[in-house]
DNA sequence: TCTTATATTGCAACAAAGTTGCATGATGTG
DNA sequence: CACATCATGCAACTTTGTTGCAATATAAGA
């Protein structure tokens, strides 16, 4: 399983070390974007918090991970799929964070969709994140009125 | 063209104070989204930080403003259009941010198109932010590209 | 295996934005 | 004009992002 992160530093031309190793696994075993503060819980005091802003930071130029702003502005990261490079990511997917558990999600399936911008304007990117709450939550609320019910 | 801002305070049951209507007329002013350091600028240091933060604050809770979060996930704020309020706000807008000038543009004729979500989730509000070159800073580049020729 | 150039890390220090509590002052109502 | 309440200013603090520099780990070549 380590081969898979091994790979993908040397691709990258990065070293293999065990901060970005630990980086690569836990984002990998996530279906959420994880913010730094979360990154350095999970990770634990072994590697500086500095460290690990800079190795996102390297991950991300790469087109390793992508970033995405949560409702406070924090980032968020989370792998990214395929085939994104140095030179163009191409995480056009939609994202979805849940105002419940705060948790972000990859909608890797859905495309953000095309808009028609003012003449004059060039886009190059565009972001598209959509505010709710999550399958989890949903039923976790489910469960909560059925059991006041029962009662 | 008070009026109109005291007026608009009334409706929200907010008193008229000035740094407030300081607020309204700078936003309104502008065609662009404002963050708060630009404003505290702009305003001077008659009005504190914090009371700036906390009318912002109070305005978008009241439906008078709405934020736009920028690259860097620093607060950008902008008068919203006609009927929003304290309830809901309906700012589904498009929202142009310049790679160059960092101007935020709310494109108020672009609504922001409709998706389909994975069932379970629900959606409450959507973002859609487009990055890229604004008008003008294309036609600066224009004029630049244009006065190298002629040396 | 040893040596060396270079990439990476840790620490310290700082900057920017957001946030809270509390005392003081302004506003609007009767 | 008095009073209740809203709004502001100040101080203090948290979180996140960021840089410089010295110490260390890595990879490649001898
Ligand atoms: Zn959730
Ligand atoms: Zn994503
Ligand atoms: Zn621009
Ligand atoms: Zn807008």
């Amino acid at each position: 399983m380590n081969k898979e992160f091994i790979s993908l530093l040397e691709k990258h031309q990065l070293r293999k070390t065990a901060p970005r190793l630990s980086v690569l696994s836990i984002l990998k075993a996530k279906n959420t974007a994880t913010s730094q503060p979360d990154l350095e819980a999970m990770i634990g005091k072994d590697v500086d918090r500095v460290t690990l802003y800079r190795i996102l930071k390297t991950f991300e130029e790469k087109g390793i991970i992508h970033k995405i702003l949560d409702l406070n502005g924090t980032a968020n990261y989370a792998i990214c799929h395929s085939s994104c490079n140095e030179h163009d990511h191409k995480d056009n997917h939609v994202h979805f964070n849940c105002t419940v558990c705060l948790h972000i999600y990859c909608l890797d399936n859905i495309q953000i969709p095309d808009i028609k911008i003012p003449s004059g304007f060039v886009s190059h990117t565009t972001n598209f994140v959509s505010y709710g709450i999550c399958e989890k939550c949903s039923k976790k609320a489910e469960q909560y009125v059925n059991s006041n019910d029962e009662e």
